[in-house]
DNA sequence: GATGAATGAGTCTTCATTCAT
DNA sequence: CATGAATGAAGACTCATTCAT
C-alpha cells in the first residue's frame, strides 16, 4: 500500500482515522435504533430518543442518514437477511442428501418458527408496515425472493435425484414460503403455548411432506 | 286510518325522526371514514376528513364515537365479519357433499382468495395494527375463530362421512385457515398477476386436499 | 283578588300550570348545577351534565339561564346570601345584650367558621372567579356589605350602650369582616385539624375583642 | 493571557455559547408568559401567544418547560418568594429594636399592601389557582410557611425582651399572617380608593397591635 | 317550550427535520 | 463533522351554544 491519502495521519500515530469513527458512529445508531424499535415500536420511537440512545446530537443522526425511515430501511434489510441466511442454510441440498425427508421437512419448519424469535418487536414492524411502505416491501420482497428461489432449487435438486416430484417448483416454493412464514408469525409473534406449537410443526411438516412427496 | 294528524308524514315520506336522522348521521361517518381508510389509510386519515367527507362538523365525529380509534374499531368488525360470512358459508358440509373434494376445496380456496379483494385498504390496515392495537387484534381473532371452527366442523364431517381422515381436526383447521389467509393477503394485496394467482390456487388445493384426504 | 288571568286553568282542573311546572325544572337545573359544581368545579362541569343531572335536554338549560354563567351567578348569589343570613342573624344586637362581649365575638367567629362548611366546593369557586368574573365579584360584594354593615350597626349599638369603644366602626367592619372571612375560609377549605381550628378561633376573638373594646 | 484563539470572542463581547443562549430563550419565554398571564389571564393565554411574545416558535416552549401549567409554577413560584423576601425583610427583629411598636406594626402593614403591587394579575391567577390546582398551592403554601416562621420569631423576640406579650405565638402568626395577606388582596387588587385604604392599614394597625401587646 | 343533533372555533401538544454556531 | 436549539405544520379532541324538528 504505497501511496496513502495525505489527510491520513502518519503511521504510528494514535489511530482513529475519521472513517473509523464515522463507521462506529453509524453502526451505535442502528444499534440504538434496532433497541428503540424492538422495545417500543417504530412510531413510538422518535429520532432524539434514537440520539440519545446512541449517544450523539439529533443532528448527527441526519449525518448518517437521510431521515427517520432510512434507518428502519436498513434494519429491516439486516434483519430479514439474517432471518434469511438461517433458512437458507438449512436448505441446502447437501443437508437433505440421506435423512429422511420428513424428518428434514419438519427440521426446516422448526428452524423457520423459531427464526420469529429474532428481534420480535421488529417483526411486528415488519408486518405493520409491509404494506405500507413500498420500500420496506421491497426490502423484504427482494430477500424472500432468495428464500424461494432456494426452497424451488432444493425441490427440483430432490425431483432431479427421484426422493420428490413437484410438478412447479417455483409455485410450490411460494406457497410453502408464505405458508410457514405466516404461520409462524402467527404463533411465534402471537406467543402460542408449546403444545400448540409443536402440534402445528407437525401438522405443517404432514401437509408439505405430503405436497412435495409423491 | 286514512286520516291522521297533518303534522305526520305521509307512509313511506322521508320519516325523520331523531332516531333515524341520528342512524344516517352515524352511517354516513362509517362509510367516510371507511373510504378514507381504504384510500389513505389510518393514520393519514385525519378526524377532519372524516368529518368533511360525511358532511358534518368535526364535533359530529365525537357525538357518535368516542375516538378515531373506536371508527375503526367498528370497520374492523364489519369488515372482518362480512369476510367471514362468505367463507363460513362456503364450508357449509351441505356443499361438500356430491362434488369432488379437490374441486370442493379449489372453490373454497378460491372464495378466500377473492375475499381479499373487499376493501384491500382496510385489509392493510389490519395487518398493520393487528400487532400494534390489541382490541384491532382481539376482533380479528374473534373471528377467525369463527372461521377456525367451521373448518374444523367440516373436517370432522368429513373424517364422519370417511371422505377425508384427518387426525388432529383443530390444528389442522388452523394450519389451513392461516397458510390460506396469507397466502391470500400476499397475492391479491400485493396485486400478483393472474397465471401466478391460478397456479397458487392449484397448488394450495393440492397442497390442502392432500393433507386431508388419507 | 278578583280578576285574574284568562289563560290560568278553571279552578279545579288538574292544577299543573305551565309557571309550575317551568318553576320547577329551573329549580331542578340550579339543584343539578350546584351539585355538579360543588362536586367537579366550574370549568369541569359541562352544560350537558348539568342537563343530565336535571333530567332535561340540553337545550332547556337555554331555556331557563342565557348561559352557563348566569346559572353559576345565581348559585353564588344564593349560597352567600345563605350564609351571610347566618352571620347577620348572628350580629343582631339582641343576641349581643347580656352576655360576656368576649364571648359573644367568640361565639361569632365560631360561626363565621362553621359557615365554610357549607358547600365548600362552590366556595373554591367563588374564590376561583371572584378576581376574574366581575359580575362573581359584584354578587358577592353586595352581600358583603350587608355583612359589614350588620356588624357596623352592630359596632355603633355597642358603642352607644358604652359597651365597646370603636374610633371608626365602618373600617373596623370592613378590616374584622375581611381578616375573619380569609382566616376561616383557608383553614376550612383546606381541611385544617381541629386542634389548629380551635386555636385559631380563639386568638381571633381575642385579637377582635381587643379591638372593639376600649 | 493576552491573546486568545481569534475563534473566541473578545472579553465583554455578546458572547453566546450554547447555555446562555439557552438561558435567554428560557428567560424570554418566563417574561412573555408572565406578561401575558398578567394581562390576560392564565386560562385566556395560549402557548402560541406566550411563543409570539417571546419571539420563538411553539415547539421552544416545549423545549424548556413540559407545559402550559409548569410555567405558571415557576413564575407563582418566583413571583410570591419576591413578595415573602421584602415582607421577611420587613420582620427582622433588628428593624424592630429602637422605634415604637405600633409604628413598626404599621410599617410592616403598609410593606404587606404595597406588595400586592407586585404583578396583580398574577396574583389573580394565585387566588383563581389556589384551591384548584394543588401545585399552586403547595408553592404557595410553602412560602408563606416562610412568612409566618417570620411572624412567630418576631413575636418570640418581642416576648423575650418584654415589648410584647404573645400567649401562642404560632397561632398569633398565622392569624395576623391571614388577615393581612387577604384584607390586603381584597383593597389592592381590587383597587380601593386611597382613603380606604389608609383608614384600613389604621384599623388593622391598631388591631394587630393591640393583639400583641399586653 | 322541549329536544338533542349539529356546530366549529379554539387548544394543547408532538416530533421529524433544519441550521447557526 | 458535531451539536442541540429552534422550527412549525399538523392533528386529535372539547364543549358552550344554536336551531331544526
Amino acid at each position: 500500500m504505497p501511496s496513502q491519502p495525505a489527510s491520513k495521519p502518519p503511521r504510528g500515530a494514535t489511530r482513529t482515522p475519521q472513517q473509523a469513527r464515522s463507521r462506529r458512529t453509524r453502526q451505535a445508531l442502528v444499534e440504538a435504533a434496532t433497541g428503540a424499535f424492538e422495545e417500543r415500536g417504530y412510531d413510538e420511537t422518535t429520532t432524539a430518543e434514537i440520539a440519545r440512545r446512541a449517544g450523539v446530537s439529533v443532528g448527527s443522526v441526519y449525518g448518517y442518514f437521510p431521515d427517520k425511515r432510512a434507518i428502519l430501511l436498513e434494519i429491516v434489510h439486516e434483519t430479514v437477511e439474517q432471518m434469511s441466511d438461517r433458512i437458507v442454510a438449512e436448505l441446502d441440498p447437501a443437508r437433505w442428501q440421506g435423512a429422511d425427508l420428513r424428518a428434514s421437512v419438519r427440521a426446516l419448519i422448526d428452524t423457520v418458527f423459531k427464526t420469529r424469535l429474532l428481534r420480535p418487536g421488529l417483526q411486528r414492524i415488519l408486518w405493520e408496515r409491509f404494506f405500507k411502505d413500498p420500500e420496506v416491501r421491497a426490502t423484504v420482497e427482494a430477500i424472500e425472493t432468495r428464500g424461494r428461489a432456494a426452497i424451488a432449487a432444493l425441490l427440483e435438486h430432490l425431483n432431479a435425484t427421484g426422493r420428490a416430484r413437484v410438478a412447479d417448483p417455483d409455485t410450490a416454493a411460494f406457497v410453502i414460503h408464505t405458508s410457514v412464514e405466516w404461520t409462524g408469525a402467527r404463533l411465534m409473534l402471537g406467543g402460542a403455548p408449546d403444545a400448540q406449537l409443536d402440534a402445528a410443526v407437525d401438522t405443517m411438516s404432514e401437509m408439505i411432506s405430503r405436497l412435495i412427496l409423491d
